[in-house]
DNA sequence: GAGCACTGC
C-alpha cells in the first residue's frame, strides 16, 4: 500500500495542457509568401502576430520578468524549515482511507440511485384532513370572490382538458401567453382535483421559476387566491430564502437551481409527485438542463408527472424532444396592442438620419456593410414607393444605412411626437440597450427643455442604478404627469410596471456570448428577437390598449431570430460539466449531446481543459477530491478554489467577501452623472492596495461592522447598495454552511476567529486570490502603466475604466490576477489584483526550470511566466513548492480545520508561507 | 474612459 499516495509531482494547481497552433507554420515565417497582394500582405502579418502572441514568441512574457532574490538569512530559514518537516509529510494510511471513501462517492452512476425510486406514499388521514379543509374553504366569502376572478381566466376553461391530459400522460406541454394564467392556475387544478378526490396526500407539486422574485410574488398570489397564508398549502423556496409547505397536498415555487442542487442529494425526486417547469422558453441553463435530466428520471419514476410551460411560439420543439407528447394551447389576454414600425415613425416625426457617408470606424468595411444593407433593404423600399403609403421623404430614410443604428435623437424626436399627439396620458416605456444610451437620452431630455418636472417623470432603470428599488417606477404619477421610463431589458421581465401604455423598442438588445476561439465572453449589442420583440410590446398592453413603436423596418422584422440562442450555447460550461458531473450523469459529452441544444465540441473542450488545469478533474475526466468539493459549492470552479484556501489559510471572512461579490454582483450602484464621484469614492476605500478584490473586501468588511444606521450612511457615502451588501453577507453565511458539512469549519460564522487567524494578512489574502483566479494571469505591457496588458494565454487587453487600476500610475509589481475578461467595445480586464512572483509561482501550475550559461530560469505555466534566479534559490523555492502543494492537495482530500497554534510540521510550513515570505521576495 | 439580464439544498 505504501507509495499509493507517495508524494507526487503534481502541482496543486493540476497538470497543464500544452497550448497547440494549427498555423505553426505561418508562425516560423518571416516574410510573407510572395503570391500574397495588398491588402492579404497586411492580413498576414496581423494573423501572424496574433498567433505569435498565443505562443508566447512575440510579447514581453517570453523574456524572464525579472530576478527572485532570496536573502542568505531567508534561505537559512527556508533550509531549517524543510529539514524539520522532511519526515512527517507523508500519511498514507488516513489518505488512502479517504481516498476510499472519495471513490465511493463518485462512482456509480444516477441509474442505480434511480433504482431505489418509491412512489410517493399516501396517507388516509391526510387525504380526509385535506379534504375537509378544503371542503370548508368553499363557503369562505374572500375564496368566493377570488375564484370568481380566477374563472374569469382562459386557462380556467381548459381547466377540465388539462387534468384529463395530465391523468393520461406523464409529460404534458402546457403553452399559452402571458395573461392566460397558467402560472397560477395549473398547479392549484392538480393539488384541487387530487384532494376533491380525497388522495391529496398523494400530491405535492414543484412548480419551477427561472427568477427569484417571480417564485416569491407567484407563491404569494396563489396563496392569497386560495384564501391561506403561505407554508399552508403553497410556498416558496429559493436560495437564502423560503418559507415551504406541508409536505403532503401542497404547492412549492422554487428556483430551478434549487431544484437542481436538491437533486444532487435526491435525484428520483422523492415525495414530488408533479413537477412543473415554467417559462422553459426563456432556454435558460437550468431549465435546459433540468428538461434532460428528467428525462432519465421518469423512465424509473413512472408515477412523475412532468408539465413543460412555455410561450406559445414554438412549444412543439419541447413537445417533439419529449417524443412527442400531448401539447394543449391555452388562449392569451391582453389588450391589444397597435404596433409600428420604423417606416411609420420616420413619417410621423419626419425624422433624418445624418449623411451616411461621414466617415464612422473603418471606411473600406463600413462601405462594403453599407452596400450590404442598400442591397437588403431596396426591394422592401420600392414596395413602398408602389403602394404609395409612404413619403417620398421616408423612402429616402429608409435607404440610409444609418436607419439601422440606434439612434437617440430620433428616440427622442418619437417621445416628443407622442407628448405632444397623444392625449392619453398613460406612461412611456423606453427599452434601449445600456447605461451609455440611457445616460444620453436622459440628458437630451433635460436639455431639450420640453420635459418640465411638473408635467414629466422621467425614470431611467438599469441593474446599477439605484432607482431599481426605488418606488416612483411603480407609483402612478399626479394627474397631468406623464411618466417615461427609459430602461433597458431589465423591463422586459424582471419589473413590471402596469401603467404603461406606450413603448418603444429600438429593437437591439445586448448579449454575452462565448468566444470559444479567443477563449473569452463577449457582450454585444444584437438585433432583438421576435420573442424580445412580443415581450416589449406585451408590456404596452397591461392595463388597456396601447401602442408599440419598434425602431426597425418591416422588411428588418422579416429577418428577425423566432428566439435568443439558448444559454447553453452562449456560455462557459465548467459549472455545467460539474454538475453533470455532481449528478453522476456519466461521460460529459454523451449527457451534453442528449440536450435540446448543445454545445459545440470546442466549447466543451475549452472547459474541460480548464477543469483538468484547475485540477478539479483528473484525465479520465473523473471528479478528482477538489473538483468534487468545488462541484457541491454553488459558485465557479476558480472562486471555489479560493474558498476553500481561504479556509485552509485561515482567512476565511475576506476571501469569502471577494468570492461571493465575484460570483454574484458587487454592491456599487451608479447614479446618473455621478460616474467619477464612484470612481473617487472606490479609489478611497481601497486604499491603494492595488487590488479591486480587496476593494470588495472593505466594502463589505466596513459594512459588517457598523450597526444599523452606520450601515445605511455607510452605504450612501460610498454609494452601495445597502441591499446587495446584505445578501452578500447572506450568501457568506451559506457557504459557511457548506463548508461546514464539508468539515473544513466547525462552526458557521464567518467571522470566528479560528478561520481568520490571517485575516488582516493582506498579502497572504492577496496570494489566495491569486492562486484561486489563476490561470488568470496577465503581464502589465510599459513601464508606464497605459492599460495595457498581456494575458498569459497572448492576448492583448485594456484594463476596464471601472478597475481601480486603471487609474493607478506605478507599480511595484508587472503582473496581476483578475477575474473577468469581457469583449466588448474593447478586450477589458473588468477587474484585477496586483501580484507579486512567488505566490504566482507556489500556485501556478507547471513548474519547470532550465540552466544554462545565464543561470537558472524558472517558468510556470507551459513556460508563460518566466523568472530568473540563482541555482540555490531555484532548489528551496522547488522543495518548499513541492511541500506546500502536497499539504493543500492533502488537506483538499482530508478536510478538517487547520489548527494554526498546533505545533505540527505541516503548520509550520504554512505559517512560514503566510508570515515570512510573501512580501518579502525582491524582483529585480 | 465604461457597466444586458438572470441564477445555486
Amino acid at each position: 500500500m505504501s507509495g499509493r499516495f507517495k508524494r507526487r509531482k503534481r502541482d496543486f494547481g493540476g497538470r497543464g495542457t500544452k497550448s497547440e497552433s494549427s498555423n505553426e507554420d505561418i508562425v516560423n515565417l518571416d516574410r510573407h509568401p510572395p503570391h500574397l497582394r495588398g491588402r492579404e500582405i497586411g492580413w498576414f502579418y496581423a494573423r501572424r502576430n496574433k498567433e505569435r502572441r498565443k505562443l508566447g514568441l512575440y510579447n514581453k512574457i517570453s523574456k524572464p520578468l525579472g530576478t527572485v532574490l532570496l536573502s542568505e538569512n531567508k534561505k537559512e530559514q527556508i533550509q531549517q524549515l524543510l529539514k524539520s518537516t522532511s519526515t512527517t509529510l507523508e500519511r498514507d494510511d488516513t489518505a488512502f482511507a479517504f481516498q476510499m471513501k472519495f471513490f465511493q462517492m463518485i462512482t456509480g452512476d444516477i441509474e442505480q440511485k434511480l433504482d431505489s425510486a418509491v412512489a410517493v406514499t399516501r396517507s388516509e388521514k391526510i387525504d380526509k384532513s385535506l379534504f375537509d379543509e378544503f371542503d370548508n374553504r368553499k363557503s369562505n366569502n374572500y375564496y368566493k370572490t377570488m375564484l370568481l376572478k380566477r374563472q374569469k381566466l382562459p386557462s380556467f376553461s381548459k381547466k377540465e382538458e388539462i387534468l384529463k391530459l395530465i391523468d393520461e400522460n406523464q409529460v404534458v406541454v402546457v403553452s399559452g401567453e402571458t395573461g392566460c394564467g397558467k402560472t397560477t392556475q395549473v398547479a392549484q387544478f392538480i393539488l384541487d382535483d387530487f384532494v376533491e378526490n380525497r388522495k391529496g396526500s398523494l400530491c405535492h407539486i414543484i412548480c419551477t421559476q427561472p427568477r427569484r422574485i417571480s417564485a416569491i410574488s407567484v407563491a404569494e398570489r396563489v396563496a392569497d387566491e386560495r384564501a391561506e397564508p403561505l407554508r399552508m398549502g403553497v410556498g416558496y423556496h429559493i436560495r437564502l430564502e423560503k418559507e415551504l409547505p406541508r409536505d403532503k397536498g401542497s404547492i412549492v415555487f422554487c428556483t430551478t437551481g434549487v431544484v437542481l442542487k436538491q437533486m444532487e442529494k435526491d435525484p428520483c425526486l422523492s415525495n414530488v409527485s408533479h413537477i412543473i417547469l415554467d417559462e422553459i422558453h426563456e432556454r435558460d441553463i437550468m431549465s435546459d438542463f433540468l428538461i434532460t435530466l428528467l428525462k432519465q428520471v421518469i423512465k424509473k419514476r413512472k408515477d412523475l408527472k412532468v408539465i413543460l410551460m412555455s410561450a406559445t411560439l414554438n412549444s412543439e420543439k419541447f413537445s417533439a424532444y419529449y417524443d412527442n407528447c400531448p401539447h394543449i394551447n391555452i388562449p392569451g389576454f391582453t389588450y391589444p396592442v397597435q404596433e409600428f414600425y420604423l417606416e411609420d415613425v420616420l413619417q410621423r416625426t419626419g425624422f433624418k438620419f445624418d449623411d451616411f457617408s461621414k466617415a464612422r470606424g473603418n471606411r473600406s468595411f463600413q462601405a462594403r456593410m453599407d452596400n450590404v444593407y442598400r442591397n437588403f433593404i431596396e426591394p422592401h423600399v420600392r414596395k413602398l414607393e408602389a403602394n404609395r403609403t409612404y413619403s417620398r421623404d421616408v423612402c429616402i430614410q429608409l435607404r440610409n444605412p444609418k436607419a439601422e443604428e440606434l439612434n437617440i435623437d430620433l428616440i427622442l424626436a418619437l417621445i416628443i411626437d407622442i407628448c405632444e399627439k397623444e392625449k392619453d396620458p398613460g406612461a412611456i416605456l423606453v427599452f434601449l440597450t445600456g447605461f451609455s444610451h440611457i445616460s444620453n437620452l436622459n440628458q437630451l431630455m433635460e436639455k431639450s427643455g420640453k420635459f418640465p418636472a411638473s408635467k414629466y417623470r422621467i425614470i431611467p432603470l438599469h441593474s446599477l442604478m439605484p432607482t431599481v428599488n426605488q418606488r416612483q417606477v411603480f407609483d402612478k404619477p399626479p394627474k397631468g404627469v406623464r411618466k417615461i421610463i427609459i430602461a433597458t431589458n431589465i423591463a422586459e421581465t424582471s419589473i413590471t410596471i402596469d401603467d404603461v401604455v406606450f413603448v418603444i423598442d429600438c429593437g437591439k438588445i445586448k448579449m454575452t456570448n462565448f468566444d470559444v476561439e479567443n477563449n473569452c465572453q463577449t457582450l454585444k449589442p444584437e438585433w432583438v428577437s421576435l420573442a424580445n420583440a412580443s415581450q416589449r410590446k406585451g408590456r404596452a398592453g397591461r392595463v388597456q390598449p396601447g401602442i408599440c413603436f419598434h425602431l426597425f423596418s418591416r422588411a428588418r422584422n422579416m429577418t428577425l431570430e423566432q428566439y435568443q440562442k439558448p444559454e447553453i450555447l452562449r456560455t462557459r460550461l465548467e459549472n455545467t460539466i460539474l454538475t453533470i458531473k455532481i449528478l453522476q450523469l456519466g461521460k460529459i459529452e454523451t449527457f451534453l449531446e442528449s440536450l435540446m441544444d448543445s454545445p459545440e465540441p470546442d466549447a466543451v473542450k475549452v472547459s474541460v481543459n480548464l477543469l483538468k488545469r484547475l485540477n478539479a478533474l483528473d484525465d479520465t475526466e473523473t471528479l478528482t477530491p477538489l473538483g468534487y468539493h468545488l462541484a457541491k459549492l454553488p459558485v465557479g470552479p476558480q472562486v471555489g478554489k479560493m474558498i476553500l484556501l481561504g479556509a485552509v489559510f485561515s482567512c476565511l471572512d475576506p476571501v469569502l467577501s471577494v468570492a461571493v461579490s465575484l460570483d454574484f454582483k458587487d454592491a456599487f450602484v451608479m447614479p446618473l452623472g455621478k460616474e467619477r464621484e464612484v470612481d473617487f469614492k472606490k479609489r478611497e476605500l481601497s486604499d491603494d492596495n492595488g487590488s479591486d478584490h480587496l476593494l470588495l473586501h472593505m466594502a463589505l468588511n466596513r459594512f459588517e461592522n457598523e450597526d444599523y444606521n452606520g450601515r445605511k450612511q455607510f452605504c450612501w457615502n460610498y454609494f452601495l447598495s445597502c441591499h446587495t451588501l446584505t445578501q452578500l453577507q447572506d450568501m457568506k453565511k451559506q457557504f459557511m454552511e457548506y463548508l461546514y458539512n464539508m468539515d473544513f469549519v466547525n462552526s458557521k460564522d464567518p467571522g470566528n476567529h479560528k478561520f481568520n487567524v490571517n485575516s488582516k494578512n493582506l498579502s497572504l489574502v492577496k496570494a489566495v486570490i491569486c492562486a484561486g483566479l489563476y490561470p488568470n494571469v496577465a503581464v502589465i505591457k510599459g513601464k508606464k502603466f497605459r492599460n495595457i496588458v498581456h494575458t498569459i494565454e497572448g492576448e492583448k487587453a485594456e484594463m476596464h475604466p471601472k478597475s481601480v487600476l486603471s487609474k493607478q500610475v506605478s507599480f511595484n509589481t508587472p503582473l496581476l490576477v483578475y477575474y473577468l475578461r469581457l469583449r466588448s467595445t474593447s478586450n477589458f480586464i473588468h477587474d484585477a489584483t496586483l501580484v507579486h512572483p512567488l505566490p504566482l509561482i507556489f500556485f501556478g501550475d507547471n513548474y519547470t526550470y532550465n540552466v544554462d550559461d545565464s543561470g537558472t530560469t524558472i517558468s510556470i505555466g507551459n513556460d508563460r511566466l518566466k523568472f530568473k534566479c540563482s541555482r540555490s534559490t531555484n532548489l528551496l523555492i522547488k522543495e518548499l513548492r513541492d511541500r506546500l502543494n502536497w499539504f493543500l492537495e492533502y488537506k483538499i482530500s482530508n478536510p478538517g480545520v487547520v489548527d494554526w497554534n498546533g505545533e505540527g510540521p505541516d503548520i509550520a510550513i504554512l505559517r512560514f508561507f503566510s508570515f515570512h515570505f510573501l512580501d518579502h521576495l525582491s524582483l529585480k
